[in-house]
DNA sequence: TCTATTTTAAAACAAACAATCTAAAATTTT
DNA sequence: AAAATTTTAGATTGTTTGTTTTAAAATAGA
């Protein structure tokens, strides 16, 4: 057995997961991933195989680390679940480095229509793990009494993921941040069903 | 004084838009631009510049042909305003061609981030028009009698925004056309402040 | 009809692209 | 320490990219 990979495949996936969500899937070339990574164009086909490959692997990565280590922080772990809710959705509008550059699965999602079948699916993922996520914090803010109980959680954890993503879209674009700002708080009890 | 174009302006602006829309940008290719106009690069590149001009001009052709025309026929032209705005958000789920490619200012929004400062300004005036038609609607559904007088039109607005633009995302994504389809007449009603 | 000017089509261009190959370096296992 | 096996870096591949050039065809105006 030879000798061992000398980065960190985790840390690896993240870099290449917010290049390609910066610069997209087309736009991103494997000198990107080189310069970004530090790892030459070898290493990188070695270990994951072609730009195509890592683009998939790098979704996944998004998935299973960005998307749940996000619910898990503002939606499942917050004592109060509508703060949390809010909290969650004017995270997107600060994002940490200043640059705006959305989320890699509304951006994917976007960049290809119909065409790339198992992105679809991965991307079908993610949004299913947020809507599902929304559904749970709804249920919770009942239970806690913050809103009177829905008709129907399903159908609000579906209109709050299409707001979600609409938010993002003006985002990505630099539109709009400060009128964003002051509607968050009253869509989401909009769609909550809080009356005032 | 030479030969005149031997082709319609309008016509193949349309058809470079279009071309801009199912691809996008970047996964546009000149031999793709050359194959849906019937045009060669050198003409191409004669009447409008390169690629790059071609896609600038081609938004703005989007902002004031496309875009305007869905306005006009779904919101102005509409008998009942309440109707026409929701005939709008339905039918951007029945594409005519049955391609799902959204929209070219969605599209576009999201595959340059704020890289691109040109198209971020034709884009503020697509995302600005949409909202002034928006607002229009509204104040005209008030008038009407359709709904109670809305305590902030502009708000109202920018939110029907928000939300078009989050069914443009999961509809070029390909996902979720059922559930969106029932939602559009409640997420309206309930922006614009109907009680049931 | 003639001339000037433009469009057009096709070939040609350099640059950038994703991908592969090669040989050397590294390190695990024996 | 030796052998086996893998990673690594750098050079190189053949394509594809956007763009330009060329010469011929077309046509508007005189």
């Amino acid at each position: 057995m030879g000798r061992n990979l000398s980065f960190d495949e985790k840390e690896t996936l993240a870099k290449v997961a917010n290049i390609f969500r910066e610069k997209g899937y087309e736009a991103t070339t494997v000198k990107d991933l080189e310069k970004t990574t530090g790892l030459t164009s070898g290493s990188l086909y070695n270990s994951f195989g072609g730009k195509e490959a890592l683009f998939d692997i790098a979704i996944g990565f998004y998935n299973n680390n960005v998307v749940r280590n996000r619910i898990s922080t503002f939606l499942d772990q917050a004592d109060d679940p509508l703060s949390g809710m809010k909290n969650l959705f004017h995270s997107l509008l600060n994002e940490p480095d200043g640059q705006e550059n959305g989320c890699l699965l509304t951006n994917t999602a976007v960049e290809f229509n119909n065409r790339r079948r198992h992105t679809t699916q991965e991307l079908d993922t993610g949004f299913s793990l947020l809507e599902a996520a929304f559904k749970r914090q709804i249920i919770r803010c009942v239970e806690r009494g913050q809103i009177a109980k829905h008709p129907s959680p399903q159908q609000a954890a579906t209109r709050l993921l299409i707001f979600y993503q609409g938010i993002l879209v003006l985002v990505r674009a630099g539109l709009r941040r400060k009128e964003i700002e002051q509607i968050i708080n009253d869509e989401i009890d909009l769609i909550l069903g809080r009356r005032f």
